[in-house]
DNA sequence: CACCAAATACCCCAAACGGGGTATTTTTTT
DNA sequence: AAAAAAATACCCCGTTTGGGGTATTTGGTG
């Protein structure tokens, strides 16, 4: 028997060992319940009208959908359901535009699941949770925690650079941004290609992608 | 009391949230033990040599560092412990470093939490087990099975040659490879700018990873 | 058949990148 | 103080991309 009390909560995420995970942990939480899980974008709306959760954590990469498109519909469909962005992006325009569509938080999965459950309460309490982490444009503080950058002869600068250009900015706006000559950019960036052997620039953000940069 | 046969797994992941996930599910596994967790490549070594593990299930995107190179450390120091990439990333590439570099495995996160365990307990068996998924490089075949597409007005073209520019190819190459002339996948490319508001290379590659392409 | 979306191909020109150099200054390490 | 590493800045030139057009052909669908 359980309290009526309990949180519905509806998990949406395209990874199934997560989910299941997420669920197996949050039923151990008492005043949770995991009343559904959705793996793609498709069958949210009406898993909410079946199902009919408190809250949905929604992740944003949903396997060719975009979660925060999905969380707009959601709120324009169920204006009462909260819904809470649970991801791995630490971007600040992606918070930015979880923030603009009017959603109830941005979480992200390194945190530690306690904190997730408080984030929950919070926003089944109407608030609204945004991680700081996410919002922070990317600590240009020190890359150098891991050893990666040390491992492919990358220096600060270098990966300073390499975020930026992975962001779409230009030589130019980039020289602007750090108030150096844009051939100064053009210098590093020829030294980054060189030591990663690389060539283009898709495949230097592939490259920033996969490094978590 | 527990069987001292059981299987000792070490989990590494830097996502906290499906580390501790899969450790609860894992632990309702007859025969699984998860002997600790890793949330970042630095402590690895040290925690294998501590706990003694039969099986590490290792995420690939370690927040700036490699997960395949950390395998390759633990398959020179610890010659007997299995080493299974756990990942989301369906990448050919990745999964071609993965068995060249001697690891076990190569398991995908959107995967049925069965079908895991099944992977680890053949890997534990002394095979080697690799995701079809990632190796046939991502189907060309359909991009629609989503609406993603269908909502931005993406046509079946331009997916495919999105995905080729993601992979750093040139006009000229793509050309090539699609045998056309370059100058028609330059009429795609600024039709796919326009569709989705983006101006350079950078932006485009953000949007193919974060759709999924 | 008429219509339309999709794919094909070209014109123009400007902006940005890619790679080969060399060189100076600043910072850090030895 | 000397050496090494990092950051700065410029030269060359060719390639590639970006964005404004226009236009033909192809394959459905009403």
């Amino acid at each position: 028997m359980q309290s009526v009390r309990a949180c519905h909560i509806l998990i949406v995420d395209d990874h199934q060992i997560l989910s299941d995970g997420l669920k197996a942990i949050l039923e151990k939480q008492p005043g949770f319940v995991v009343c559904g899980q959705v793996f793609d974008a498709g069958g949210v709306l009406s898993a909410i009208q079946t199902l009919n959760p408190n809250l949905v954590l929604l992740d944003i990469n949903l396997g060719g959908s975009n979660g925060i498109d999905v969380g707009r519909k959601i709120l324009m469909n169920f204006p009462t359901v909260k819904v809470l962005i649970l991801t791995m992006y630490k971007q600040p325009k992606l918070l930015d535009e979880t923030r603009r569509a009017g959603l109830h938080g941005y979480f992200l999965k390194d945190s530690n699941p306690i904190d997730l459950f408080g984030a929950m309460r919070a926003v089944l309490d109407g608030e609204r949770v945004f991680d700081e982490r996410a919002q922070t444009a990317e600590p240009p503080a020190d890359p150098f925690g891991d050893d990666f950058a040390q491992r492919l002869n990358l220096t600060f600068r270098e990966v300073e650079i390499i975020r930026l250009i992975r962001d779409g900015l230009t030589n130019e706006q980039i020289a602007a941004r750090l108030h150096i000559s844009p051939l100064t950019i053009k210098t590093h960036r020829k030294n980054v290609h060189s030591k990663l052997s690389l060539t283009n620039v898709a495949d230097l953000v592939q490259f920033a992608n996969r490094h978590g940069l």
